[in-house]
DNA sequence: CGATATTATATTGTGCACAATATATCAGGG
DNA sequence: CCCTGATATATTGTGCACAATATAATATCG
């Protein structure tokens, strides 16, 4: 059945590209102690926290994650003491995420982590140019399927 | 710092665009009671095992999965009815995996997934050809990395 | 104002992924 | 034939993903 062949999968290309990419990093990422979703958290918070806290929806969102995989990655993000949670004075219904000064100190430690990738994997810049918006174009098309 | 924009890391697109694609396929791999892991080895089987069995360890390489994820998995299969698994009678370190009558039956029940999906997406099968053949060659890079 | 619906987060349960380790079998050299 | 190392699979423990459900706070409508 030519159609059931699995390296003919676009799903199944996507997958092992992912867990290869995520494999790439986890070396990098220890001298963090970071795992590679918790590292995609302290990325949102990074670019979006301002001292004034993210919403958790506002983490799911970005990274399309929902509460029940967010939540006890940031308990665990607290835990080792790379951000804070605190309940919304505003509305006692929103929890936000706050950097601590180590999860603020971590992104001048993590700033050369995707060069160091990209060395990893010899790639030309204007190659990984090409692949991310092949990627973007793709995703779209996944999130604009129903379903 | 720019380099650490979540929007432009490969990594994250391959992340939510993987994830993406297997929230496509559970609906359809619902009526087949598999999960996705458990489709790409049925897809593995149906291709590699012609009534002699393949090697736990054959199924981990096409998958590119240890035998901490897959043999879990194969279990889970059997349990179901989908699979069987004996030790070889050469070589006593190997199981060998064997698709049962209701394993093989689903096949057909399989043959017309791929393309509900390309329908689902709404995508032309040539761009689909075109993103294959973009990940075929980005996945060799990353496969090629060191690490 | 009070009943109802909505929203935000948390919890529970199942099934991956994967590192690290264990166990059992086999192969080769002395 | 025994010892040593290699090979094949299984087990253990941690951390995601996600569906389903629970809980609590807020908004809305009659």
């Amino acid at each position: 059945m030519e159609s059931l062949r699995l390296d003919n999968q676009l799903c199944f290309l996507l997958y092992a590209a992912s867990r290869r990419m995520t494999q790439l990093y986890r070396p990098l990422l220890d001298e963090l102690g970071l795992t590679y979703p918790q590292y995609l958290v302290m990325l949102v918070l990074w670019e979006d926290e301002r001292g004034e806290g993210v919403p958790v929806s506002h983490v799911c969102s970005r990274l399309k994650l929902d509460t029940g995989t967010v939540t006890p990655l940031l308990k665990r993000l607290e835990e080792h003491g790379q951000v804070a949670r605190r309940r919304s004075s505003g509305d006692e219904r929103v929890v936000r995420v706050y950097l601590t000064e180590a999860g603020r100190a971590l992104e001048a430690q993590a700033a050369d982590v995707p060069a160091q990738l990209l060395c990893q994997t010899r790639s030309e810049p204007e190659r990984i140019l090409h692949w991310r918006s092949e990627l973007q174009a793709l995703l779209r098309q996944l999130e604009a399927a129903s379903g």
